[in-house]
DNA sequence: GTTACGATAGAACAACGTTCGATTCGATGC
DNA sequence: GCATCGAATCGAACGTTGTTCTATCGTAAC
């Protein structure tokens, strides 16, 4: 493990990297301008060194990908961790799910990123076994814990993505712009035929101006309804 | 539109393709050999022509990848409208949500590629709706129509994604493999610390040999369970 | 000071998306 | 028949990307 630390100082010094540095900057690119930002080149000259040395602490952009992706959903895992265990298992559960769902809403690249997470180790596991040991104050069987560990998992990203399908690259900009994109496509609904879309028309207007968390909320709650109804309680 | 067909014959002949071949031989190259096998000289090479050519019908990759998701679950809307109505709108949610569903685990790729579909026109709205419909037959207001659907193709690609996740790219290869594959990842799961991790030990029967198809379904009836009791039937 | 190794970096390579200009083919008008 | 025009194709080239190779630097040990 390389742990240096990078002097400030006048003339041409020799870069210093860490895991740590190159990781937080990756994830940091990511934030700012999206996937397609994070090359070898860019992280280098924000790392302020060649881009060869890279290769030092990964070995091809697949495992910086990974690496950085496990790297960020830690910092998921401690607020996950943060959160207070209450009397109702499925309430626990659903706190859960709402932080994890609002780590992907601000960092949208992360959703597409999860999947493609091969080691299933690290972080993603410790994430995927907390939320399990709700289900175990839970009265199910194992296959019906492993269900609801997945069908809750499911919802979140499967929601966070149907939502970030919409936006293309202007999340940078402020909400206003995000509703008027989103009022250019309720527009663009309007004019379809209500016979051949009668259900587009039936939920235009809800789909004007709506609330992500809330339609994540939603969605989470009927299967967390289902849960609880399984659970018999 | 171009619609000519090309002769196999001697000598060195002038290609001719069509938009349909162009999105059927880059729908082909994805199922056969993954996302990154899918290169304009690769396609062309298949089409039997050069790369340039395929810039007369599309802009860019990125429009070539548009296009060809929208073709793609073109063919998933058909088996869609293929499905008979029955007196109960949430089977027949199921079935649909089945569909879709089994036409994403035989293509891994459209999982990723379900989100990139910026223009939410086309065969992704058509099947948008065709769900929709059936939750007009619930006694739901609007806004739970919309976050039922929402819920429910959440449901779907969250699943598809969090399945496809454990296999990188050996989906080629039987199923014998795939099962030596998660038996191995049930192996290392099973030399985790207990006290750490209880809520993988008491799973990892299950995920071990487990059944896709039983874990969706699963997880789907979560879902309908929750909103069945929404439109209190 | 010499050695050894952890760590960095410049230069080059192949592959990729994309652009450009020239070229071919088929239909149309005369 | 022939010239013309636009649709469609293609080879060659450009810039960028991931990646490798090899040389070099800095530091700690002897």
């Amino acid at each position: 493990m390389a742990r240096q630390q990078n002097r400030a100082g006048a003339g041409r010094r020799r870069a210093s990297h860490s895991m740590e540095s190159v990781l937080a900057q990756a994830a940091a690119l990511l934030d700012e301008a999206g996937p397609q930002a994070l090359t070898f080149r860019a992280l280098a000259e924000r790392l302020g060194g060649g881009a060869a040395s890279i290769y030092w602490y990964v070995a091809n952009k697949d495992e910086l990908l990974d690496r950085t992706t496990d790297h960020v959903i830690g910092t998921v895992l401690a607020d996950v961790e943060k959160l207070p265990d209450t009397d109702d298992p499925i309430d626990d559960l659903r706190a859960m799910a709402l932080t994890l769902f609002d780590a992907i809403v601000a960092r949208p690249w992360l959703a597409a990123y999860f999947m493609r997470n091969t080691d299933v180790q690290g972080n993603a596991l410790r994430l995927y076994e907390k939320l399990g040991q709700q289900t175990l104050r839970l009265d199910l069987t194992a296959r019906q814990r492993f269900h609801a560990v997945s069908a809750i998992v499911g919802v979140v990203v499967g929601t966070a993505i149907d939502l970030g399908r919409v936006l293309p690259e202007e999340l940078l900009d402020s909400a206003a712009d995000r509703d008027e994109y989103l009022g250019r496509f309720a527009q663009t609904w309007r004019e379809l035929d209500p016979a051949e879309f009668p259900f587009v028309h039936e939920i235009v207007d809800e789909f004007d101006g709506h609330d992500d968390v809330d339609q994540f909320r939603a969605a989470l709650d009927l299967t967390l309804t289902g849960l609880r109804r399984q659970a018999g309680s």
